[in-house]
DNA sequence: CCATGTGTATCAGTACAGCAATACACATGG
DNA sequence: CCATGTGTATTGCTGTACTGATACACATGG
């Protein structure tokens, strides 16, 4: 996996170990990271982003005590094979779940109906 | 306008007057607060959800800041007519967006077709 | 063995949300 | 006029979260 492949936003309330976190838990659940594969080093990844190495490393802390990686000393951090129930695709979609649960509040606040809101996602879901 | 009908919730990391100018921004859009509404008190709402009087006031300002409602001194904050270009669907809809997009790079992170997830959205405006 | 690569423990600084208490300015209505 | 209702400025304090600089432990490979 690449630095790059991070996608982090340092202007957003969102912190930034968080985000890489949640990035990480749907990469990982997704299958584009693959059991056995090395994360890119703290170092690689605080340099790319010009973020520093301890806020990469508290990220991959939470991971590991999530069960989604594993620490190899002195080789880095190794992707841990997840459980077949959580591949599926309902599991996946439960991730989604709060989310989706905020932006269906939001629509109705702003009394939008259905229509034009599926109809915005779909296509950025087409992209 | 009644102080029941701002939904704040304190466990979030998102802050509560963000919450509520938030959420003001949206029922405004929507027309669910008319042109000259009153807003219920800063003492109202602090004493409905427990929170303190200044957070309120906090919210009111920024609102107020935004052009959303106005200062009526002895009275309280006035929804402010929106002009008509803002209460338009497409304008509404564009309050959405960065959510939408968020949604959409999350599903694509999870390898989630697009089916699943707009038929659980469905599912949720419905109700 | 040692240079180089991992991750990380530790400590400190910065920012800010939230709470609390007080005092104030203004308008309304008896 | 004054009690009561608005919102707000001010000040201080507490707790917490995020980030960063430094130094360290460990494993690998020449």
């Amino acid at each position: 996996m690449d630095a790059s492949l991070l996608n982090i936003q340092p202007t957003t309330s969102e912190p930034i170990y968080r985000q890489i976190v949640e990035q990480l838990r749907r990469l990982i659940a997704g299958g584009q990271l693959e059991h056995g594969e090395l994360l890119p080093s703290v170092r690689d990844v605080a340099g790319f982003h010009a973020i520093n190495p301890m806020t990469v490393s508290r990220a991959y802390g939470i991971a590991e005590s999530e069960g989604l990686v594993e620490r190899l000393r002195g080789k880095g951090m190794a992707v841990i094979a997840m459980r077949k129930a959580e591949q599926s695709e309902s599991h996946r979609l439960a991730l989604l779940e709060p989310q989706l649960q905020a932006l269906a509040r939001h629509a109705n606040e702003l009394e939008l109906p259905a229509a034009p809101v599926l109809r915005r996602l779909t296509k950025l879901l087409g992209e």
